[in-house]
DNA sequence: ATGAATGATGTAAAGGTTTACATATAGGCA
DNA sequence: TGCCTATATGTAAACCTTTACATCATTCAT
């Protein structure tokens, strides 16, 4: 039941009849052993079914090759397909991948970074828009380890982003909207703190500034990107009495509350009310009326994060602080023409 | 940029002015250190910020206090919620968390493996329903580390497996449907090769039985899960004419695929089809009509699993061969009664 | 023929723990 | 007092690599 024990290093050698030190060079430097020799240590290997010890290598060496990934919510559905691309490269470049879920609690937060401090990663993508707490607080920003944000950029701080260019992407979102005849459009999820909000709404007026159409304010809604938050706004609008012909949702969840609401309503969608989202989350091609959106390339951010990592660990400068990927307009059924 | 030259326990021993051992055992046997000592270890490691070398620990103890989790797919709603059970359970026992995306791609089945092999991580919870290829190939069986399948058993191994009681939570969603007077109710979903799948028929027929109805075999269709094959389902029991007046389906993506049919042959639902689905994934609560459905208890689930392969670790050994957990009705829209 | 340069391999240290065993001290009991 | 036990601490080995440095053999240019 429990592991027989290992071939180590030694056994190899032994029965290669050579030092240990050959079948390390073997192993890692092939080129720097004779043919035959790594003929034979090769033989040895499988005849013992050897593998190096991974913890006596990284002791020796200093480093693990080891990822944490530190992500407030490892159900969002943002985050899934951002790991399997993080996760291809990092496999690829023989790189684990550890998760930490930190439920935005400061405790866990603190907790993962022992990953850290204890060798067992070398490297950080963070997912949670901040630095972990516990992080350059005692003065000792020197400590920093190599680190990457993803998702949510972190503000006053020197941490490289990878992620999808909001403001463009919105900007080109709301020029589909223009473009379908629309003047009257809704910005839903308008947020203080929220960054990813923030550029999203940008990106929004700058479409309309460019088309000469001044902002309603009424149509500008707050939300915190919850389908309930959609909801709410949907609700709110009707109370306003003052309504758009095309709502841009801050995100695809926000959205979706929309349809729901205007759905309950009896409203003929998209006839009467054309909908546009960001993202492309999974079920945005399945609701009634599907959802026309803006899709991040997450498996890409997610490839290109750790692809930026993997270089900072190999003490390559970054050369530029943010990398910023094109979301897609994918053209669904929730938008159409007006007037 | 780089770290610093981190503290070791020599430093620790050295600013307390014990040995080394001492410190070990501050650490790791508090109460085997005379409570004087341990002040000053404590103080000394404060001082000093020492974090134990995790690699060095795990070399010597032969064990990295890490799990590798096999996932075939980690965007799979039901994986993420279930790995936040896992997450939870491991990182409150110091445990850490390993992600294998492996796609049912073979060769990144057995690349894996370096993990356990390695000694990087010390047991394994599989997702995938099968053992890793390339495991007891070469009659290595005794070489299996400890493992816990979750999610889809394995079959022909002796792996315990924690999960939903897949046939008793069938048995009651189908009962529901017959409370609320129906009587032809299809199966969507049957597949050879799915236990699963296999074990929700069972409990559909059981229920069927039990209330004496005779199943009418045109009503129980083939699919594979996705809501592709639930949409198809739906067109092809229009093509057989023999329609039912609920479908229970193998799970909610298969019956987010039927209702997307019967809604875009613009049926009133539920007023002429019940729908009945499985797992209680996120947006089932937002389709239209809202999905009743049986939940998975997917946090608990992961809990559970972690405990067990924790438990094994510790050298326990299991006491039932698999784990159920029981499902819950959650009563929403899509199910009305009839006749 | 000599010396230098090149290439292949070996020796041994270092990386930071845990822990079996040894040692030292104190306390209890006859 | 002398001996045994219990408690606290120290010494040093072991865990398994990688790699700087040393050694040795071979080749090549002079």
């Amino acid at each position: 039941m429990q592991h027989q024990k290992l071939a180590t290093i030694e056994d190899v050698a032994a029965l290669a009849g050579v030092s240990i030190a050959t079948v390390s060079r073997a192993i890692n430097e092939p080129t720097k052993v004779a043919d035959e020799t790594r003929r034979k240590v090769n033989e040895a290997i499988a005849r013992t079914g050897y593998t190096t010890n991974a913890m006596a290598r990284s002791l020796r060496m200093r480093r693990s090759n080891m990822i944490l990934i530190l992500a407030p919510d490892v159900g969002d559905p943002n985050f899934s397909n951002i790991l399997v691309g993080l996760e291809t490269e990092a496999s690829k470049r023989g790189y684990g991948v550890l998760i930490g879920n930190t439920q935005n609690d400061a405790t866990r937060e603190t907790d993962y970074l022992r990953f850290i401090s204890s060798n067992q990663a070398d490297g950080l993508i963070l997912f949670t828009g901040h630095l972990p707490y516990g992080f350059g607080q005692d003065g000792a920003e020197g400590r920093l380890p190599p680190m990457v944000a993803v998702n949510e950029p972190v503000p006053n701080a020197e941490v490289p982003f990878v992620g999808v260019d909001n403001f463009e992407g919105a900007r080109i979102a709301t020029e589909h909207l223009i473009s379908q005849g629309h003047r009257r459009i809704a910005f839903v999820g308008r947020s203080q703190g929220r960054e990813v909000n923030r550029l999203r709404e940008e990106g929004y007026r700058k479409a309309l500034a460019g088309a000469g159409i001044v902002i309603d304010p009424r149509l500008i809604i707050d939300g915190d990107g919850t389908t309930e938050s959609g909801r709410a706004a949907a609700e709110l609008m009707f109370v306003r009495d003052a309504l758009p012909t095309a709502f841009f949702c801050v995100n695809d969840a926000t959205a979706l509350g929309i349809i729901i609401s205007l759905n309950a309503r009896r409203y003929d969608l998209p006839r009467q009310f054309s909908i546009m989202g960001f993202d492309d989350i999974s079920f945005s091609s399945f609701v009634t009326p599907s959802l026309t959106t803006m899709k991040q390339p997450r498996h890409k951010i997610g490839e290109a994060a750790m692809e930026l990592l993997l270089a900072l660990l190999a003490g390559e400068k970054p050369r530029e602080q943010q990398v910023l990927l094109r979301a897609e307009l994918i053209v669904r059924n929730s938008v159409t023409r007006v007037g």
